[in-house]
RNA sequence: GGUACUCUGGCAGAACGGUUAUGCGUGAGCCUGCAAAGCUUAUACAAGGGGGUUCGACUCCCUCGGGUACCUCCA
């Protein structure tokens, strides 16, 4: 598998001989998750579902970045803690991603949970002399990284020259960043160098480290994370280690609405609660997928319905396969073997969702077809269920469950209406029919059989 | 101002030098008691402008222009 690497800017072979170690830079816990970080969370999620469905071990690290001034402003706002306002979004989070159905990372380390292990590689970064104390916290010493830059492409004095940051006079360059910054306003920890709290960057060095070791395999985050904090990382860990960081560098687009950035200052947000009260986890995770993971996409109404549109197909194609009973079977073996193959090679090569999803709707569409013609054999739907079956594992897509006796009434109340439609009775068959669509079952009538499918609850319809 | 990315049909979106996929939408048809769903089929001057390299460019190079992101916290 080849992943565009945003350091070297080319793609690089992921090592999948053993278990692939990916870090991922999680969410800052002030307020709601919204579609932007879906996104970047659901590619990693699909990529680690698709690697694991390979027989690949994963290791999955995403930090909750606990400690921050927006958490510590937020709690101030709210006459709160910050402990409190973490642990409240914390919460919030794993609601917004369970019901994206998006698995559990293997951990979510929190910073304030890991201020020894910062300490410590504070305390490396001072022995070796990149990073120093001043008046105001420790800082570490840009110039002390020949390689600052790299990874975002900038050259520090062009850096310098358009900083609009205002200098600090503390700091002996002002490209320095805080390590840890000295504060009496709680949250505080003690420190060798004295009260206050750590920098942004210094945790996820610090804990991608102790969980993945020194070099692992991928680094992802959203492309907004590139500069500062990701080059950053990079000059903590190296300077600190000696040795490459992470092997690749893997940035997520950002969602944009009507082409500018979703974000908080901006104020043109979509929480990840508002939108999946109304479409649901399906069609906003076709949604994500249906770029490259590297563009931007813009999110709109529009293209919500179109995979609306999409979703429903692949639930007529489920209820096919549930239903399917024809004597006939083609000879489609090939046709899944191909398709399947074309899907992997499309995550393959730089993790094209969009493709594989591609592969994924013509199997549906071909399964549709099969059924159109009363072609679907009871064998032909095996062995496409299995396939489609671990297609939609790995986009994490779910058809809703349905109950035994759900099932049992429904087919009573399709007998009852079959009955009256013999009888040319229409208007209590469609009274049935309309009972059925409230239940959100719709009936599918072929030739000489009528099958049902649950359709998913759907507000935005 | 600097850096990076980007500009493909009504919309979305691929193919990283060799027939401009595919999906949505739209039109027509099949199926149906009627619907719905599904299927079939049709549809589109499609590559920001201008140069160049090449037998051949969406793909490489130059140039002009538009857009976005980052340069401050940001997924």
């Amino acid at each position: 598998m080849k992943i565009q690497d945003t350091l070297s800017n080319i793609e690089q072979e992921l090592d999948i001989s053993k278990n692939v170690k990916i870090y991922l830079c999680g969410v800052t816990v002030y307020d709601e998750s919204h579609i932007g970080h879906a996104r970047t969370i659901i590619v990693f999620d699909v990529l680690r579902k698709y690697l694991e469905n390979k027989g690949i071990g994963i290791e999955l690290i995403q930090n909750f970045t606990d400690v921050d001034d927006k958490i510590i402003n937020r709690a101030q706002a709210e006459n709160s803690t910050a402990e409190e306002i973490s642990t409240k979004y914390i919460e919030n989070y794993f609601k917004d991603f369970d019901g994206l159905n998006v698995k559990r990372a293997t951990n979510y380390p929190k910073a304030t949970e890991h201020i020894d292990d910062i300490i410590k590689f504070i305390e490396k970064l001072i022995e070796k002399g990149t990073a120093y104390t001043s008046k105001n916290g420790v800082y570490f010493s840009v110039s002390k990284f020949p390689g600052y830059g790299k990874l975002s492409k900038k050259k520090t004095d062009e850096l310098q020259s358009g900083s609009r940051i205002a200098v600090d006079e503390q700091k002996k360059d002002p490209l320095d960043f805080a390590v840890w910054k000295f504060s009496d306003t709680e949250p505080t920890w003690d420190s060798p160098w004295g009260k206050g709290r750590p920098g942004w960057h210094i945790e996820c060095s610090a804990m991608s480290v102790k969980y993945l070791g020194e070099n692992f395999d991928i680094h992802g985050g959203g492309r907004d994370l590139i500069f500062p904090h990701h080059e950053n990382e990079i000059a903590q860990s190296e300077s600190c280690t000696n040795s490459q960081f992470a092997k690749i560098w893997m940035h997520v687009g950002m969602v944009t609405i009507d082409g500018e950035k979703m974000s908080k200052s901006t104020g043109n947000v979509k929480s990840i609660k508002h939108v999946l009260e109304n479409w649901g986890p399906n069609i906003i995770r076709l949604f994500c997928l249906s770029g490259h993971y590297s563009k931007p996409i813009d999110y709109s109404e529009e293209l919500l319905k179109e995979n609306l549109t999409k979703w429903r197909q692949v639930e007529t194609c489920h209820y096919e396969l549930v239903h399917a009973n024809n004597e006939n079977s083609e000879e489609i073996t090939q046709m899944i073997k191909k398709l399947g193959i074309d899907f992997d090679n499309s995550l393959d090569n730089d993790f094209n969702t969009h493709l594989a999803l591609s592969a994924f709707f013509q199997l549906v569409k071909e399964t549709n077809k099969l059924a159109a013609d009363e072609k679907l054999g009871k064998n032909n739907a095996d062995e496409i269920k299995k396939e489609l079956k671990r297609m939609q594992e790995i986009l994490g897509l779910l058809i809703p469950e349905i109950t035994d006796s759900e099932k049992e009434e429904i087919d009573e109340l399709i007998k009852n209406r079959e009955e009256y439609r013999k009888e040319k009775q229409f208007e209590k068959a469609d009274k049935i029919r309309d009972k059925l669509n409230e239940m959100n079952i719709e009936l599918i009538d072929h030739k000489n059989r009528t099958i049902w499918m649950k359709k998913e609850r759907i507000k935005s319809q």
